[in-house]
DNA sequence: TCTCCTATTTAAATCGATTTAAATTTGTAT
DNA sequence: ATACAAATTTAAATCGATTTAAATAGGAGA
């Protein structure tokens, strides 16, 4: 900070009063449109800022939104994060931005820093096995948060954005299954977050409906990124009965088990089906081409913030709790039906 | 915001001033031990958050640094950011995002947004073709401003944390040029950024100094993203005379081109050489391994911040300009040697 | 007990914008 | 002119923490 003029400053140069500065900065019609002409253009001249940190002060309005997700390095996260800061940052709001690495102190600093900093919102999607008392700080300033992509079930009426997860791997089974698989592998997804937990259902789920029999070892758990998909991947080849079909947690980890197999000599969407889970750029681009079940980060991003700057407009409003419908992209990674 | 206790409520209890509160919670010696230990007792129990915005009016110091980059998305920008948030965390430092996406108009709100809550520093990798005037908001309270990954030139003496990019490139090409290639594409970049033109001026060196010709047209522009690097190696295929080697503006273009080489039957390792740039975790898993140039995000995001962090607490210290050297590391997109 | 010095505590100003109640100016009708 | 209403402008309080100069308390020594 240093020397950049005030309202005080420009009042005087003005001959009038600050309250007529600021009043006339926001345009109340109280004053004269003569007046708010001559402020504007004193205002414009002296390069004037006005200095939020005041006025946050006073109104107790900081403009401010946390933004906190485990890892922005993450593709559907990092598309979501910019499609949040977008929406924001049109609606004159202003965000703070926090990676936890699924580390709640990380979280917890954060919160609480947001709560110093009077933050009027939390757009969070918390480590796994956190409860809500982890955001006390901003929760007793009744500051609204919104739940995005990840949320804490203990939570029942706050508002969140997520994806409809079980649905979503259930369909990328059902691919597999519709074309006649019945030994399929999941691979990827690290217990703990609402996130796989509803995917591992999702999965169950298809399978069982389709008289296949779920068993634990059918799913090969790995951090969610293509080496470790390749890993996890790999793993399966030695079983007794192998997989014809894996279904990934998501495209990385497909792009992942497709390197592997193809490292075996085992094609995909030839010898085996794969399916992932994203709808990534990349999945139409790589070879063969994933079928895969898109994840909309952008869309989920924008109604995330849309939703919490309708929350600051109507703190008593019903909670919104909106669930995004997956749609499956067929290409060629399934390839064409088993005997 | 609403009733949470400051310092006055907290010395009322107390039967204390607010001076002798607030001097106790910064521990200013002053204040008798056991007097300190009260105060920090109730603060603990009336859960009394600070208000940062009070104590940034007063002082002058927000605690607040902005962080703009063009994409996020990118994962070279997406470790970078998570090691800047991560430092400027430790550092009691709060992170502002902004994603800019090229546009200087977004940079230029963000910058005023900046000055408005009186951030103390601004870490920026600009848009194409900015001068230093977008930044005059932040520059005229002496902001110090580091840059990242991208400078604007004009600036010379400003503090920057870069690349070395044409190293890298002529790296790169001089691993192709070294393996018996004559006839290599570019395949990447926009023109515009002083990465790009520091890259292509690495390229071009690399082949002058070997005694190929360069000309214009080996310099397949596109987007740094996958489906735009197929799409222009695509194009060198209708080339008179085809290219046997690939230098890549980033991983991502690698892969890209990589996968529309295979679709059409080129297989780089054997056929063609191909060598990428940026060492992410996935050149390593991807088949046939990406022959690529490292260039450490999380390095330079833990040192832009260190630097910013340094220039807060020495304003007048000279301009620390780092460049990071670049590491080739070898796999098997590029084969053996050619006849 | 009284003085003087040191250790603590405190009153009050300050940061800059906002807002309300009150004051002032302008204009109109009589 | 005079009164009254409407249109503008302004004084002053406020948000909460920090900081400096000044006040007070406590102790030691004479």
């Amino acid at each position: 900070m240093s020397r950049r003029p005030t309202q005080q400053q420009i009042a005087e140069k003005l001959g009038l009063s600050r309250a007529t500065v600021s009043l006339a900065l926001r345009d109340n019609p109280v004053i004269a449109e003569s007046t708010r002409r001559l402020v504007r253009q004193a205002m414009r001249e002296s390069g004037y800022v006005r200095n939020a940190t005041a006025a946050t002060l006073r109104t107790g309005r900081s403009r401010i939104v946390g933004v906190s997700f485990h890892n922005i390095a993450h593709q559907f996260f990092a598309e979501m994060l910019i499609a949040i800061e977008e929406s924001l940052g049109a609606a004159g709001i202003a965000t703070f931005l926090n990676n936890h690495s699924e580390d709640p102190a990380s979280l917890s600093r954060f919160v609480e820093n947001l709560a110093a900093y009077g933050a009027e919102g939390l757009l969070v999607s918390p480590p796994p096995g956190v409860g809500t008392d982890i955001l006390e700080p901003v929760k007793r300033q009744a500051t609204p948060i919104v739940y995005v992509s990840r949320r804490i079930r203990e939570d029942a009426d706050a508002d969140w954005v997520v994806n409809a997860d079980r649905q979503a791997m259930a369909r990328a089974a059902q691919r597999l299954i519709d074309l006649g698989h019945r030994r399929i592998a999941l691979i990827g997804g690290a217990p703990g977050t609402s996130v796989a937990e509803d995917r591992v259902v999702g999965f169950r789920t298809a399978l069982e409906q389709a008289g296949i029999p779920w068993t634990s070892d059918l799913w090969r758990r790995c951090q969610p990124r293509l080496v470790e998909g390749a890993r996890a991947t790999l793993e399966t080849l030695d079983w007794a009965e192998r997989p014809s079909g894996y279904v990934c947690f998501n495209d990385l980890v497909a792009f992942g088990a497709m390197s592997a197999l193809r490292a075996r000599g085992v094609q995909p969407g030839r010898d085996v089906g794969v399916v992932g889970l994203g709808g990534t750029e990349e999945a139409a681009a790589f070879y063969p081409a994933l079928t895969t079940v898109l994840d909309n980060p952008a869309k989920i991003g924008r109604i995330a913030a849309e939703t919490l700057i309708a929350r600051l407009e109507a703190p008593e409003a019903p909670p919104r709790q909106i669930t995004l419908e997956p749609k499956l992209v067929i290409r060629e990674s399934c390839g064409r039906p088993v005997a």
